[in-house]
RNA sequence: GGCCCCAUCGUCUAGGCUGGUCUAGGACACCGCCCUUUCACGGCGGCGACACGGGUUCAAAUCCCGUUGGGGCUACCA
């Protein structure tokens, strides 16, 4: 068993962003790779932000995503689970105060009577006057003084030691940071709220977590962060930062943005398996070369941190795109067709008409051609509905020619001496025709697909006039051929 | 503003640490051909990059410095 130990950490103030997605998935594979244990840890100490609502969407994106945690709080509909909670920040309010009042205590930490609009001043005159912001006074208050005076509205400030700090990153390499750069910084704010870089390092080391993988947003952070840990009397962990998910056009995934929220993807007709595929890709490449179609199974097996980017990559649908359809190819073509009719019954078409045979065939027929699932409903819309349009460009070039009527009669009268309606005889039958007239198949086809579904393109002819019946396909052919005649 | 991180085809990237084997490899996209009743799938081929400027060196995509561009931190947010 190993001992590796990984989180994800987000604080729910909204639905599951890909980027944060993007994070929990690196644990994740991490974790699984490793053997190790993967930590689910709600970080809700703003209470201002957090909402149940937003709880509750997050958890359904990881549930989408199928990432599941080995400790975490009670979730959705999972319990809590693990030794070392309770895992919403906020149930540890308590926790954090103790380690906050330790630091007071050693002398790592004072409390700050400075007011709020008093040190905003400060931070404007300094930025104006290109100076280095002044150390607050209350810094070398005498301690017993504070002490008296600990009733006052006041923060606690962590004493941030001369020097430079040491961040080991696993993917960023040594960073060296001149402690002056680094402020003291609150870690408890005037009602005893613990500030979010209290909150994280005490948690990370009461839970054991040996690897901080997260965004490089906190790559900054972490300074302070390893000198929390060493204040504190706790080992470092060690850090991973990864770049975060730039959207198509370079920038920062806005919240805004359709496919911020990683359920959008769902909504559109990806499958979760792809999307982790492609995330997966977006800051890591496999050991092995050119290889980048990865079952989640096989994600977990390869997943290495050695082959970490620490460059930003943008997102790119066309990419997507292309891994979603490897993945539909990929899928059994039994749990497709179950997927395939819950999206069309959710686009309201009527499938109790069609029995489970049927819709083997069309998941059959359908499955090399599809990017997304949800294109099925462009692909097979006209089964279910009547035809009540039909394309101008194919209406042209197919029906408004010398002799489309004549050909539409001889097509229907072909169909309709087919006894045993499948694909394989009604091919033969056009074949037939074909031959007899000196007709090319194409100049039959096209004319035929037309009237059948409306449109130019889908999947190949014969196997749609086989799913629509032989009666449906005559009657179709016919209103073809009046249309024909009414141009 | 200060500090930190990043920089190879349009996009994701390999290579960079251990300089020569890189006339820079792969994938997506795009274009062409083949397969084919259409589209798609599949096959073959094409287009296409070391951000810029200085060094170091016999030799730099690879090492160093600077510039530019992007991102982050600089909160009594996380």
């Amino acid at each position: 068993m190993s001992t590796v130990r990984c989180r994800i950490a987000p604080s729910p103030s909204g639905f599951l962003h890909i980027g944060t997605a993007k994070m929990a998935l690196f644990n994740w594979l991490f974790a699984r790779k490793t053997g190790g244990t993967f930590v689910l840890r709600l970080e809700d100490t703003d209470a201002e932000r957090t909402d149940e609502a937003f709880v509750q969407a997050m958890c359904e994106g990881f549930t989408w995503l199928g990432v599941d945690w080995d400790e975490g709080p009670a979730f959705g509909d999972k319990a809590a689970v693990g030794e070392l909670g309770p895992y919403r920040q906020s149930d540890r309010k308590s926790v954090h105060q103790d380690a906050g009042y330790k630091l007071l205590k050693t002398g790592h930490a004072y409390r700050c009577f400075c007011t709020k609009e008093e040190l905003d001043a400060e931070r404007e005159s300094a930025q104006q006057e290109k100076r280095r912001k002044m150390k607050c006074p209350c810094r070398d208050l005498d301690s017993g003084e504070a002490e008296n005076r600990k009733d006052e509205h006041h923060t606690v400030r962590f004493r941030v030691p001369e020097g430079h700090t040491e961040v080991v990153d696993l993917v960023q390499g040594t960073v060296r940071t001149d402690n002056r750069e680094l402020d003291d910084f609150v870690i408890l704010k005037p009602n005893g709220d613990p500030i979010f870089h209290l909150a994280v390092v005490v948690d990370d080391a009461l839970m054991q977590i040996t690897h901080v993988i997260r965004g490089d947003d906190h790559l900054t952070n972490a300074a302070r962060h390893v000198l929390l840990f060493d204040a504190l009397g706790y080992d470092r962990p060690q850090f991973a930062h990864l770049p975060m998910v730039l959207d198509e056009q370079g920038k920062k995934f806005s919240k805004r943005l359709h496919g911020a929220n990683v359920l959008d993807w769902r909504d559109d007709g990806y499958l979760p398996e792809a999307l982790i595929n492609y995330v997966a890709l977006l800051g890591w490449t496999p050991a092995e070369e050119n290889r980048e179609l990865f079952t989640i199974e096989e994600l977990q097996q390869a997943f290495a941190p050695e082959r970490w980017s620490k460059s930003a990559a943008r997102f790119d649908r066309k990419k997507l795109d292309w891994l979603n359809g490897q993945h539909i190819r990929a899928l059994n073509p039994t749990v497709l067709q179950g997927r395939l009719v819950a999206i069309l019954e959710q686009a309201g078409f009527d499938v109790s008409q069609k029995d489970d045979a049927w819709f083997a065939t069309l998941t059959e027929v359908c499955q090399e051609k599809l990017a997304t699932l949800n294109q099925i409903i462009e692909l097979s819309d006209y089964f279910f509905t009547d035809i009540t349009t039909y394309e101008e460009k194919p209406v042209k070039k197919q029906w408004q020619v010398e002799g489309a009527a004549e050909l539409m009669s001889q097509l229907i009268a072909c169909m309709e001496g087919v006894d045993l309606w499948n694909r394989d005889t009604l091919k033969e039958a056009y074949h037939a025709l074909g031959e007899a007239t000196g007709t090319g198949l194409g100049k039959m086809v096209h004319p035929t697909r037309l009237a059948l579904t409306g449109k130019s393109i889908g999947p190949g002819l014969f196997e749609i006039a086989e799913l629509l019946g032989k009666e449906v396909s005559i009657a179709r052919m016919q209103q073809g051929l009046a249309y024909i005649n009414s141009l």
